[in-house]
RNA sequence: GGGCGAUUAGCUCAGUCGGUUAGAGCGCUUCUCUGAUAAGGAAGAGGUCGGUGGUUCGAAUCCACCAUCGCCCA
């Protein structure tokens, strides 16, 4: 039996995956891996839950993919690493995928529909793809337990929602407030951001400047002033609070007593404007004004009301500098009153019409309201202008209704009085790119507001808030707490049936009934760290051994979603980051850079390239490719490239090792190096395994897997072609030392490319089960001056072969000597290695000079690097003074160890070898190639003898063709006949051993074999038969 | 409208946190090598580093503004 698997033919890598995915089955190799480190100090790693109502896509493959290759890469350094699955359950997406499923598009139908069957249909729904994801994170090798996953809508997950909720009331940390919402008044319910982004329409609406004369004066105010205040909704100005001005900015008064931004002036008013005054915004703070219309008294809305206020949105780019603020229709406005204690006071029903305290307007429609509005204004004299304008303006995406802004009762959690907490946590995470720190996520947090947590909807975890008309209320923060005041349990704490359960008031008043909210779903997710145990109520100790998580990684778009609210949980109830290390990862898109969708018919689907290239080849696109926070352009043949470039050639190496492994009958043995090649690669190997080491704990997969890369190409191109022959003739130590840093390959490459690196592994070397159950590689020794001694010959032989280019002449064709410039360690590095030099370039002998006016002269160039911080501004003058001195001078010198002086502006300064850089220049007449001080040249002449032994080569290089054309293996041995030309089977006979020797032929005849079709050599005709002996 | 990020060869991307000839792979042209390889090697064409200013002896790199694209928020 061969040592090792003969491989096939053609390799299917996805074929091959299969296998791989079979065996790890068959195994339990992920849950092997765990096992083995029982006990050893954990790595912990979350998962951001998916939502598997819709099918994965490529951007899921991504995200997976570096949520995988951290902890595989932890697990073989020696950690315990536990990666429980997870999903996210509840939401918005759900109850609307369900809408659309039902056909029906509001909130009333859902009631009539009954929210124990639509909630029954969302968790039915939720679930409808689990099977798609499970197979696509299996075949792509992502190791998660999915057994095993947190789910958010589970009861146990909920009551420890209800824990943290619990523990934020008792810290008064949760309160009811009001939010201002984009409103439908004809649905009569609030819209998400998402719905209100659908619903832009280009709509003409009134565009009002009204005059609000002064009644109290103060500052610079006086009795006679009228301020000028624009809006595009009248129909909030019977509510009108307050107006706002910028504190900075200049305000003027004209001579008719108008009052506006100075910027704003012409515009308003025109050219004919008479300013008589001028003074900032802070000078009229403080001042009263009579409302537009008279129904709210400014004592409703308290001490400010119908004054002048400072604000910092105020904006002088339209209007006039002076804002309307009517507190419950808009956010700005909103927010004013509430720094400057204004009541909220809504005189809008629920349908969109006044109610009673709008006099004359009650039961109209506001948005229909608004040209009488203008009317009266103007009868009255207050008006100062009406026109029109076109603008965007949202719009209720289903029925059509423009939307109304509204403050609405909402719960929030106080995250802004924890703002310096958050931005410390946040400071203690290592971001990847670091530029989220301080930008993305530190401005979010610098601005941080409080957390609007519930939401009118259905499908979601029930806020545990119970109250009644006397303003008893209770925040329950378990299911036994409940039980224990109301006598309930619950099976399914889900609404409806939360909503029955009654609490009786502490005093004997009304019974306490839940408010109707459920929460935003982040708050689901964001509660995992502990609400995946179900801790604190079980599984405490658990949960403190998995907290904080080491890594999390997600895309970019969660910075504010998932990565907000686990930061902003933890920092609530622990006061810290949840996390120590998150990866943020780009968005993905075409090959053009247009986004992935499906109008544009241009989405990669997973299945696609992992039928095609496998999920390896998917993976290593991602993971080595490129740094993944920009985002990738790809396509499925984009994926195909990086298989060429990488896998194939690191499978064609293990290839080349197995066929002749198995050839030659070579024992899995440990030989010592046997020459300066194998420990060149050996020590490449051990600086591979040093680096990739280093940058995978830095969570840089890009530069790791750039350096495994670059090994194998040395491996493949540099290591396996200058060995060839020794692995033909059987050298146990060329295999041992190939097999070596085969399998140390695999072991580097487990993490990024599970299923190719786990199949070499077991062929070439299998003393453990899987790859995945090896403990990380140590880097071994390093022999530096070996690794320079090899770069430098393969610079020479690289400046040799251009020089043959030059010369257009064949490496077959053998030649006398080459010239080599080099002195110092780059001659004794030459030397060392000459061998292969002589070799690779197909010369007699390399002739050595060190003196560059042999071959070529110097060039001196000032190293700017070292000089520019000594110099600074005199740079340009040292550069002429070393320009100026005499090349063979300096160098003598450099190489005596002494210092080279010049004069720059009068003094004088020593400059040493660090100072100045020494180049070749080209010389004319030669045939040469240069790179810094470093050059070869070529003797061109060509004798008989030389000639006849390019001819040989030739010769050898027909019979090979012949060889493979009559589809023979490697190994067969052949009888060999040759006929034709004299001058070539002269050349054949001068050189019959190296002939038979490359070729395998035990025996050779040269006196003709007219039979076949001849090749031509240089014109020439030979003919060959080859038989297998 | 605000915040963050990006823009480098025909394409996909590097560019060591300011150093003087800006790199790699793919693709293209010419040549070449082959007992593993859809391979490998050499040469060539292809760049005003998005634009404009500025800082500096020196800018792809730092600053400002602008343009385009992406994401997040309003």
């Amino acid at each position: 039996m061969p040592p090792h698997r003969p491989l096939p033919e053609n390799v299917s890598f996805p074929e091959l995956e299969e296998k791989v995915l079979e065996r790890w089955r068959e195994l339990d190799v992920y849950n092997e891996s765990l096992k083995r480190r029982e006990g050893a100090p954990p790595y912990v790693f979350y998962e951001g839950p998916p939502t598997a109502n819709g099918k994965p896509g490529s951007h899921h493959v991504l995200a997976r993919v570096f949520k995988d290759i951290f902890p595989r890469f932890k697990t073989m350094r020696g950690f315990y690493s536990y990666r429980k699955g997870g999903w996210d359950c509840h939401g918005l997406p759900v109850e609307i995928a369900v809408q659309q499923q039902l056909g029906i598009d509001n909130k009333k139908q859902i009631e009539e529909y009954g929210i124990a069957e639509f909630n029954a249909k969302c968790r039915e729904s939720v679930f409808e793809y689990l099977e798609d994801w499970t197979k696509l994170t299996e075949r792509i090798g992502y190791w998660v337990d999915l057994d095993d996953p947190y789910r958010t809508l589970d009861t146990d997950y909920i009551e420890s929602v209800w824990w943290a909720l619990g523990q934020l009331w008792q810290k008064d940390l949760l309160y009811e407030g009001f939010k201002v919402v984009p409103y439908c008044p004809k649905d009569g319910t609030a819209l998400s951001s998402h719905e209100v982004s659908q619903g832009y329409e280009d709509v003409e609406d009134p565009s009002v400047f009204v005059r609000y004369p002064i009644n109290q004066p103060h500052g610079v105010l006086r009795e006679g002033d009228e301020l000028l205040v624009w809006t595009t909704t009248p129909w909030t100005l019977v509510s009108n609070a307050a107006v706002a001005v910028d504190p900075e900015l200049t305000y003027v008064r004209t001579a008719n007593g108008e009052v506006l931004a100075e910027a704003l002036v012409t515009r308003v008013i025109g050219e004919e404007a008479q300013v008589v005054d001028r003074f900032k915004g802070a000078d009229m703070v403080g001042a009263g004004y009579e409302p537009p219309f008279p129904y709210i008294p400014a004592s409703e809305y308290g001490e400010k009301g119908h004054t002048v206020l400072p604000a910092d949105f105020v904006s002088a780019e339209d209007g006039t500098g002076i804002v309307h603020t009517a507190i419950a229709f808009g956010e700005d406005d909103f927010r004013l009153g509430a720094e400057q204690g204004l009541a909220v006071i809504n005189p809008v029903r629920a349908d969109g019409t006044y109610d009673e305290r709008i006099g004359p307007y009650e039961g109209r429609f506001v948005k229909e309201a608004d040209d009488d509005l203008i009317e009266d204004l103007r009868s009255r004299g207050r008006l100062f202008r009406a026109e029109k304008l076109f603008h965007a303006y949202p719009h209720c995406w289903r029925c059509g209704t423009p939307l109304l802004y509204y403050a609405k009762p909402s719960w929030y959690i106080k995250t802004s009085q924890l703002r310096d907490r958050l931005l410390a946590a946040n400071e203690s995470v290592d971001w990847h790119p670091e530029h989220i720190k301080s930008g993305r996520m530190g401005r979010w947090l610098e601005n941080n507001v409080d957390w609007a947590l519930s939401r009118e909807r259905y499908w979601g975890t029930p806020l545990p808030i119970w109250r009644n008309e006397a303003g008893e209320t209770v925040c329950v923060g378990s299911f036994a707490e409940l039980k224990e005041l109301s006598g309930v349990e619950l099976d399914d704490p889900h609404r409806p049936f939360v909503d029955d359960v009654e609490i009786p008031s502490p005093t004997g008043g009304e019974p306490l009934r839940r408010v109707p909210e459920v929460i935003d779903v982040w708050f689901d997710s964001g509660s995992m760290p502990f609400a995946q145990w179900h801790a604190p109520f079980e599984n405490q100790e658990k949960f403190e051994e998995q907290f904080p998580a080491h890594y999390i990684c997600e895309g970019i778009d969660q910075t504010r979603g998932w990565f907000y609210s686990l930061l902003a949980i933890s920092t609530l109830l622990f006061d810290r980051s949840s996390y120590e290390t998150c990866l943020s990862l780009g968005h993905i898109a075409d090959e053009t850079g247009k986004k992935m969708s499906k109008s544009l018919g241009n989405i990669v689907v997973p299945w696609d390239v992992i039928d095609r290239h496998g999920a390896d080849a998917f993976r290593w696109y991602f993971l080595a490719t490129k740094l993944p926070w920009e985002g990738y352009n790809f396509n499925t043949d984009t994926v195909g490239e990086s298989l060429r470039q990488f896998l194939l050639q690191l499978w064609n190496t293990y290839g080349f090792y197995v066929l002749y492994a198995n050839v030659n009958d070579v024992a899995r043995e440990d030989v010592p190096p046997a020459n300066d090649l194998d420990r060149w690669v050996l020590s490449r190997l051990a600086a591979t395994v040093e680096t990739v080491t280093d940058r995978l704990e830095h969570y840089d997969a890009t530069r790791a897997g750039q350096t495994i890369q670059a090994f194998v190409d040395d491996l493949s191109n540099w290591y396996v072609r200058r060995s060839r022959r020794r692995f033909w003739d059987g050298d146990p130590a060329a295999f041992a030392t190939l097999r070596r840093a085969l399998v140390t390959v695999t072991q580097l490459l487990a993490p990024f490319t599970p299923f190719i690196a786990d199949e070499i592994y077991d062929n070439l070397d299998g003393s453990e089960p899987s790859v995945h159950l090896t403990d990380w590689p140590e880097p071994g020794e390093r022999d530096e001056a070996l690794e320079f001694a090899m770069a430098t010959v393969r610079e020479t032989v690289r400046l040799g072969l251009a020089a043959r280019g030059q010369a257009k002449l064949k490496v077959r064709q053998p030649l006398r000597a080459a010239v080599v410039v080099a002195s110092g360690a780059e001659r004794e590095a030459i030397e060392r290695l000459q061998d292969l030099a002589l070799d690779e370039l197909n010369v007699k002998a390399l002739r050595y000079v060190s003196q560059a006016d042999e071959l070529g002269s110097y060039e001196v160039k000032p190293n700017y690097r070292a000089l520019g911080p000594r110099f600074g501004k005199h740079m340009k003058l040292v550069a002429s003074a070393v320009a100026a001195l005499d090349p063979a001078h300096v160098a003598t010198a450099l190489r005596g160890g002494t210092t080279v002086a010049i004069n720059v502006d009068g003094h004088d300064h020593e400059l040493g070898a660090d100072d100045l850089m020494l180049a070749m220049s080209p010389l004319e007449g030669y045939q040469l190639e240069r790179e810094g001080s470093h050059a070869v040249a070529l003797e061109l002449e060509l004798d008989d003898e030389l000639r006849r032994e390019g001819l040989a080569r030739e010769i050898v290089h027909a019979i090979q063709n012949a060889r493979k054309s009559a589809g023979l293996q490697v190994e067969d041995r052949i009888h060999l006949g040759l006929g034709g030309d004299e001058e070539l089977l002269a050349a054949a006979r001068e050189h019959e051993e190296y002939v038979k020797r490359e070729t395998l032929a035990l025996s050779a005849e040269f006196n003709g074999a007219g039979a076949v079709e001849p090749v031509k050599i240089e014109g020439r005709p030979l003919h060959i038969v080859v038989e297998r002996a």
